[in-house]
RNA sequence: UGGGGCGUGGUGUAAUUGGUAACACACUUGACUCUGGAUCAAGUUAGUCUAGGUUCGAGUCCUAGCGCCCCAGCCA
């Protein structure tokens, strides 16, 4: 986790109350719950938190906090085949990481096996649940369509002992995987599919993280989310919106089972433009190597993030930004970057760094002199400091900042112009330096010794002012540049062969092996984050930057003007 | 086709609950600047899905359409 943040868990206060919020406020003047505010966020241990998880825990815990109440964490494990005890320790480092935190109240939906299997025996006692032999293709079969009813199993009368007998065999591990399952018996000819008749357990035999193999049966979502809110005495149950279709069988399992009543409340989950947010995508992501790992820094997830130097801060602003409503949505990508831009501006310490090194010589320098220049770390924090920059009479400078024959507009270095080094001198470029094949490998300049500091005694401007380091004193780097992952708005959306991976942007990860930093940069720890003067936002990486093997990751470019009027030609 | 939900600029959210469409992102232009960054200023794009209706007045209410999303896992 980082040290350096400054975490906030205060939701953001002057925006006009959404409908949760109303809800929620309504709820307490009428007294519905006695003015308790009681969340829960329930994420299954079966893949990484991403950032459409933090816009449902980031409400979950927020409104809990706004009103004074509590959020649970409560892991939702209600099956063994896909979950893993992998996914929990990350999840919680990713909601602490957020600023969140649950204090005692650390749940699993598994702890309450117990208790949901006496519910399940109290709904056989009142014949409001059955024993069903169907198979999976016969329950399917079964069900109906969207416009005709299902029809009922022929398992569906069988008596009250019956059912209990074979439930307890069930639960006594005497049947196959598969062979039968508990049914809520409701209504087969219900307009709302989840109602005809849902499976309350199934019969698996995979061995569970949490009990091992003290169960073979486990409960659905649909007859473990609600009881567990219930148990916890969850006020508001806010989830997205594919389960608003469940809440009529979350409240008829409630009202038969006599348990607390929660109020399910249902928003629109995030999507965002140039990404993926399914588990489903993003795991064949992971497990067809196209990205590290769950924690690469193109992924939407929250350990990618945080290893991209994306801040918590930022990812609040944005998630405070977009709101909480019903509509589908899909937001722009640009405004999580804004957001993050706008966060690292203000606490990121500048330093030069060269990507693409082009050798400078100033001619009119003396040969071994070395002087340490005053840099300001931040403009927008005078309460950062200043640091000294060395200076020689060889140094580096951005390719991209020299052109031998300046496009219109182009105002940087080049022969005859006069231009500034950040913090240092002005100096013109007089000649170059070609190799065999034409391309520039010296830029020859002399330097105004009266601008010492970036000064003119003059007054007079240059148009420009361009990062360095010196050649001599330098650092070595690796620098990769992270970009979107897909090209297509909609990735999920596109091509003929339907397939996301077609709009994988192959320019995604461009890493730089010969970038030259200040020295200053030697210490560079673990997710440190700086603005690279002129270029953006970089943060040492967590897992592969060490002390003489610099490794920085671009968390976002620095907006690009000139690219923009290049662009236009 | 049955059921559930949702339709406000390119995008996301607002609109004192019936009073004359706002904020942010994006985009454009300009100012300023020792980051072509940041900042500041100005500007373009909607007459609120459509058609009727109620009303002095409708994004808000009514009616009828249209469009989009979700539901036929022994996933969550």
């Amino acid at each position: 986790m980082s040290t350096t943040d400054t975490n906030t868990t205060a939701p953001t206060q002057n925006r006009a109350p959404d409908f949760i919020r109303q809800a929620i406020e309504e709820d307490i003047a009428s007294g519905r719950y006695g003015g308790r505010v009681a969340t829960r966020f329930p994420p299954e241990p079966n893949g990484y938190l991403h950032i459409g998880h933090a816009k449902a825990l980031c409400i979950d815990f927020g409104m809990a906090a706004r009103y004074g109440g509590t959020c649970n964490l409560r892991f939702d494990d209600t099956n063994p085949e896909k979950e893993d005890v992998e996914y929990v320790d990350a999840i919680m480092e990713d909601i602490h990481w957020l600023g969140y935190d649950w204090g005692d109240r650390l749940y699993y939906a598994s702890d309450y096996f117990g208790r949901l299997y006496d519910f399940a025996e109290q709904l056989i006692k009142a014949g409001k649940a059955y024993v069903c032999d169907l198979t999976a293709d016969e329950v399917r079969g079964h069900r109906g369509t969207l416009t005709e009813a299902g029809i009922n199993s022929r398992f569906r009368e069988r008596s009250i002992e019956e059912n209990l007998d074979l439930f307890r065999r069930m639960r006594a591990g005497e049947f196959e995987e598969g062979s039968r399952t508990l049914r809520a018996k409701i209504d087969m000819a219900s307009p709302n599919f989840i109602m005809r008749d849902p499976v309350m357990y199934r019969i698996v035999k995979t061995p569970h993280h949490r009990t091992g193999t003290t169960w073979c049966i486990y409960p659905m979502y649909d007859f473990a989310h609600g009881q567990s809110d219930a148990i916890e005495r969850i006020t508001h149950s806010l989830c997205s919106l594919e389960y608003e279709i469940h809440r009529p069988l979350y409240e008829w399992f409630i009202r038969e089972l006599g348990l607390y009543p929660t109020r399910q409340i249902e928003f629109a989950r995030l999507n965002l433009t140039h990404t993926v947010l399914s588990k489903r995508y993003l795991r064949r992501l992971v497990d067809e190597g196209i990205v590290s790992g769950w924690d690469d820094p193109r992924m939407p997830t929250l350990c990618g993030m945080r290893r991209r130097g994306y801040t918590p801060e930022a990812i609040h602003a944005f998630l405070d930004r977009i709101g909480v409503a019903k509509t589908d949505s899909v937001v722009d990508f640009s405004l999580l970057e804004h957001c993050v831009r706008d966060d690292l501006n203000k606490r990121a310490a500048r330093v030069m760094a060269v990507l693409n090194p082009l050798k400078v010589v100033i001619d009119n320098y003396p040969d071994e002199a070395v002087e340490q220049l005053e840099a300001v770390n931040n403009p927008e924090d005078a309460s950062a400091g200043t640091r000294m920059v060395p200076f020689s009479k060889v140094l580096y400078i951005e390719q991209d900042d020299f052109r031998e024959v300046p496009p219109p507009k182009y105002y940087r270095l080049h022969p005859g112009n006069e231009v500034r080094l950040r913090y240092a001198y002005y100096i013109k470029c007089t000649h170059v330096v070609k190799d065999a094949d034409g391309a520039v490998v010296e830029v020859h300049c002399t330097y105004d010794p009266a601008t010492r500091g970036g000064q003119s005694p003059d007054n007079r401007k240059v148009k420009s002012t361009i990062h360095w380091v010196s050649a001599r004193h330098a650092l070595d780097a690796e620098v990769r540049l992270y970009d979107k992952l897909f090209t297509a708005e909609n990735p999920s959306f596109e091509r003929e062969g339907g397939d996301f991976t077609a709009s994988l942007n192959p320019r995604s990860l461009v890493t730089v092996n010969g970038a030259k930093v200040e020295p200053s940069l030697a210490g560079a720890k673990a997710e440190q984050r700086y603005q690279f003067e002129r270029v953006g936002y970089f943060c040492a990486d967590s897992m592969e930057s060490k002390p003489g093997a610099l490794v920085f990751n671009r968390t976002v470019s620095l907006k690009d003007t000139w690219a923009k009027i290049a662009q236009k030609g």
